[in-house]
DNA sequence: TAGATGCGTTACGAGTCTTAACGAACACGA
DNA sequence: TCGTGTTCGTTAAGACTCGTAACGCATCTA
């Protein structure tokens, strides 16, 4: 069975599969023993290896998790990406809330790759500034931001409440034209930072269960209640 | 010099005092290297001790934690606070501002010990369920249901901007009614919660680096707008 | 003064990350 | 078909970690 129309070598292929089996174990272990550090020797354990094997693939612990946040931000992007899709695109309010769905039960689902992401530094891991993670990071939030701008494109997007917008926000705003296509306005700009920041929050809250204490039927209406609070303040055209 | 008006044993002080050092150290650490893992060892020789020696005094890494993690609540709940009881008691809205900006600032001083309480579990250390955190947790947070309850007693507190309350939400702030002074109406609590959340979510972000990408003073006026979106949405009495 | 208690030390076992040196399997050109 | 070189996984070893055990020394108490 001659390989005809592959064009990547056999060798590469084993290679590749290797490195996707380690960061699948150790998303694995990760998810069982519920905290964010790996021990190599555990990896190479469950892959039936030894510790020095995964030398050959990942330099340092630090570039395995490297490779496992930007796997997770990629992942964070695509699950928001689909939900948002899901939606007609002329439904505003119903893509925000599949947004804001989605990015809360991924958390929810995957506290720890969250965590991986969104939480503070991993111990003895300094991000490399500037590295993979904040381009990661762009493409998860653009999401959020092509769903603002899709809105105001269509003109279907109102004055937010709050109207004023800081001079050094709007300086801030005017960078970031380019990518919002030069549609968003300043104050619309605001708003949808501030829609994110109290998704985020709420996400945070509950991911980490800080929302225990109530119970999950509370949770869901607290959240709903949230996001239409956010699609109203942001001037999303909610249907009610 | 005989130890006269002294309630306290010599032996007693000292211990505490070592206690109050290993702590201080610990955090001193933490702050330095920026994560949340400290090293006996390290502690030990900051202290010109031998790293058994802090066995004497915290029996494991994790109680060592859990004591970090109490003091935390502590502070932040001791600076909110602080900065609520600085601002006069008829001012609910500066008073609002005040607990949120000590909130933020605290989080933007403190991100390791903010990250101990509302981050991720620490690697290795599983939060003992219904221990002393949880307790401190409610200290905490009292400071911003107080402001509320103080509001709402005096008639000042609007209705906020999403009335519907679910009726799993309604049962939940039913069973808060007491730490409530039952005078906090359904939509209210559940407006406290939102607004909790969100200052929460920009404190995350902030925290931990996800808005590095727009400048201080960007930063500064989406805080601004956002807590004062917040004091109005959920009927805050907001000066303008 | 005699004894008990508390504290800090050294010594040690188990485990971790990581590098270095070795052997075996594979791919490829002569 | 036969070398040759690359790639992979192994064992061995060094430096470091947590945590326990056993040993002195100081202090407090009776």
């Amino acid at each position: 069975m001659t390989p005809t129309g592959t064009a990547v070598p056999r060798r590469e292929r084993a290679r590749a599969a290797t490195i996707e089996e380690i960061k699948s174990i150790a998303l694995d272990l990760i998810r069982e023993q519920g905290t964010t550090d790996v021990k190599f020797a555990d990896i190479a354990r469950a892959m039936e290896m030894t510790p020095p094997a995964l030398y050959r693939y990942f330099a340092d612990r630090d570039e395995l998790f490297t490779a496992l946040i930007t796997d997770a931000y990629d992942d964070l992007g695509r699950v928001v990406g689909h939900a948002r899709e899901a939606v007609a695109d002329t439904d505003f309010a119903g893509r925000w809330v599949a947004v804001a769905s989605a990015y809360r039960e991924w958390a929810r689902r995957e506290p720890q790759q969250f965590s991986l992401i969104f939480g503070a530094p991993v111990p003895g891991y300094a991000a490399p500034d500037e590295g993979p993670t904040t381009e990661a990071a762009r493409r998860a939030m653009s999401q959020l931001s092509e769903l603002f701008v899709a809105a105001a494109v269509r003109g279907k997007l109102r004055k937010p409440l709050i109207r004023d917008v800081d001079p050094s926000l709007l300086a801030c705003a005017d960078d970031k034209h380019g990518e919002l296509n030069g549609v968003l306005a300043p104050e619309s700009f605001q708003a949808m930072l501030g829609a994110w920041s109290s998704l985020h929050g709420f996400t945070c809250l509950e991911a980490y269960g800080h929302l225990d204490w109530m119970g999950a039927d509370a949770r869901d209406a607290l959240f709903a209640s949230q996001v239409r609070l956010i699609a109203k303040t942001t001037g999303l055209p909610v249907p009610d």
